[in-house]
RNA sequence: GCGCCCGUAGCUCAGUAGGAUAGAGCAACGGACUUCUAAUCCGUAGGUCGCAGGUUCGAAUCCUGCCGGGCGCGCCA
């Protein structure tokens, strides 16, 4: 990497005029305009507080340690104390021979190859098709988990299912009531939307031959051995089913009691929902190391040793029938119910016997994603993972704010009440996965999607996509023509190289080597948009290049020269959409 | 009422973890196809960075207060 050199020339040279400074926070920055060469040096401003000297004093000292240096062609102070560094072009033609010998690694680095980190996004109750909220935070989460590999570290991608809860309880319900015909009021707080009636008619052709109901039956306290039998249901392996069902050669029973009956819809309802939203995920290029049940803490004793872990630390104490977590002695507003009158225990605990657990796993980091209507819970659970003994820093909570969609202008009426919302499904049918992708994460998490379907489906010069992705089949298709000539696009001749010395192939070159930077950036701020925003800042500059110059057909150096220049591009856009999940196409 | 997020060109958004004259795309206007993909390129025009203070060599960026928009404030998840 060029700036990384320059860097190092730089630190070398302050070192050796000024021993005793502090240089942590010089910077060495790729330049804003061309006239003010290729970078820029901070460092005046730095020593500048710490020596009690003028910046400009110590940027004309600096830039006389500098001038010697083979590396510069033009080193000159600017403005208030910068130092403008003028690179030799020799130095970009060595970096593009660098990007073509590391090809697919470059732009990955291992700066946090000692770190294992886990990541959890997505999480949506097992109710229902995933929303385009679900979908963004996928993509999100999972282009942050790419960024963060790309830096070296360990990732691990982690899907909770609230599987335990009363919201499964509701879907249930809703099902029932279109099992038994839609007759009589609605249930309270259950879900609508026609995938509801589609489940309830599934059900009916899963469950019903294998579990008959019946007045007096298998009773739900003998309804463990038939759960077993639920996932093989789900996965359509009936004959499995029944040997599980079955348990140990047992027959089956001839009926089951209608609240058995219940257990055994409710744990197929979650395995069904489930598995579509996994396919979905599948589609989207997104997977999952584990999905980590909800269940699973309460069918172990983790909830209750949780309980332990917070009485011990003092933070949990009982009032009006319920135990309460002293959230607030950690910063939260107010202390919060972990075990209800009832003897329940909240979601809010078995969140916290996760983190337990996700603690105990041994990670360095963890970062949960949640959805808007989630922000609420930031104070509760890092005061939670505080009085688990971890460092509230340990867990990091990013907030994926919500998504509007835009079709012919207009906002897609949504309503989640009502069950009429538009499903991951719907829209990589209506746009596909790359669109999709790349548009979730080209804006800042934080900030709102005015996600425009017509735009992402289209296939123009303004889809940012197909702009990107057009530059790479660009080069692609070059390249077909140059071997149709006789050219063999992949050949290296570092000579020729020294051809590449109009401005705009050192732009091109200067980009590329913003490229590493830019991605350990986007990692270590969370801000994945930053790929995006580069790629399309690069295939503009390849565009442009293009039509300016000529690759095929020029003299045998130059024409080399600006193949491999090529080339490069299209390793650092393959590179950047692999890191988006996006396909990088030969042809469009 | 309290808390979180957002206010940058007509629209959608950037602004590289405080840096130099705030940038793209779309929309508008004017150009470029005997040429490796015109799914492209070149050019013109467009701004009181919501408002007011503060911090410092320097603020769109950090702090405080206000204004405007979104979301959240259950012994639901």
């Amino acid at each position: 990497m060029v700036r990384r050199r320059v860097e190092e020339a730089v630190r070398e040279a302050l070192g050796r005029r000024w021993p005793e400074a502090d240089l942590a926070e010089v910077r060495v920055e790729a330049a804003r305009g061309e006239e003010h060469g290729d970078f820029a040096v901070n460092a005046a401003f730095v020593l500048a507080k710490q020596l009690r000297v003028p910046p400009r004093t110590i940027a004309g000292e600096l830039a006389g340690e500098l001038e010697g240096n083979p590396l510069f062609t033009r080193v000159e102070t600017a403005g208030p104390g910068f130092l403008n560094l003028t690179l030799t072009p020799s130095a970009y033609h060595e970096l593009l021979a660098q990007i073509l010998a590391e090809d697919a690694s470059y732009g990955r680095s291992c700066a946090e190859s000692r770190s294992r980190l886990q990541i959890e996004f997505v999480s949506a109750n097992p109710t229902g098709p995933l929303n385009v909220v679900s979908a963004r935070a996928a993509a999100v989460g999972d282009t942050l988990a790419r960024l963060f590999e790309a830096t070296g570290a360990r990732v691990e991608r982690e899907f909770y299912v609230n599987d335990h809860g009363s919201q499964v309880d509701h879907l249930v319900d809703s099902v029932l009531w279109h099992r038994k015909g839609g007759k009589g009021t609605f249930p309270e707080e259950g879900y609508r939307g026609a995938y509801v009636e589609t489940l309830a008619r599934e059900s009916e052709r899963a469950l019903d031959p294998l579990f008959p109901i019946g007045a007096s039956g298998l009773d739900p306290e003998n309804a463990g051995a038939l759960l077993a039998a639920v996932g093989a249901i789900e996965r359509g392996e009936i004959e499995e089913a029944r040997k599980a069902a079955a348990g140990e050669g047992k027959p089956l029973p001839a009926c089951v009691m209608p609240e058995t009956f219940r257990v055994l819809l409710r744990a197929w309802l979650v395995e069904r929902v489930l598995r579509g939203q996994r396919e979905g995920l599948a589609a989207f290029s997104v997977r999952f190391d584990r999905w980590y049940r909800e269940s699973e803490l309460h069918a172990s004793d983790a909830v209750d040793g949780t309980l332990d872990i917070l009485l011990r630390a003092g933070d949990l104490y009982e009032k009006e029938g319920a135990r309460w977590f002293r959230s607030s002695r950690y910063g939260d507003d107010e202390d919060r119910v972990v075990v209800r009158s009832t003897g329940q225990p909240t979601y809010f605990l078995a969140d916290i016997a996760y983190h337990a657990d996700k603690a105990a796993r041994g990670y360095d980091h963890v970062i949960d994603i949640l959805g808007p209507d989630h922000h609420g819970h930031v104070p509760r659970m890092q005061a939670a993972v505080q009085s688990l003994g971890k460092e509230k820093e340990w867990l990091e909570i990013l907030i994926v704010q919500q998504v509007n969609l835009l079709r012919g202008g207009e906002t897609v009426k949504m309503s989640k009440r009502a069950g009429e919302f538009v499903t991951l499904e719907d829209l990589l049918e209506e746009v596909g996965t790359d669109a999709a992708r790349f548009f979730f994460v080209m804006l800042r998490p934080n900030s709102h999607l005015n996600f425009d379907l017509d735009l992402a489906k289209s296939r123009s010069l303004d889809n940012p996509v197909y702009y990107v992705q057009y530059a790479h089949a660009r080069i692609s298709s070059v390249f077909a023509h140059a071997r149709a000539a006789g050219v063999d696009p992949e050949r290296i001749d570092r000579a020729g190289f020294e051809t590449l010395a109009h401005e705009t192939e050192i732009d091109l070159l200067r980009l590329l080597d913003a490229y590493p930077d830019t991605v350990a950036g986007a990692a270590a701020t969370r801000e994945p948009h930053r790929i995006p925003a580069y790629l399309r800042d690069l295939a503009s500059r390849f565009h442009a290049y293009y039509h300016r110059a000529k690759i095929v057909g020029e003299r045998e150096e130059v024409t080399g020269a600006r193949l491999a220049l090529a080339r490069a591009v299209r390793i650092v856009i393959r590179n950047g959409l692999d890191l988006l999940g996006v396909s990088a196409p030969e042809s469009m």
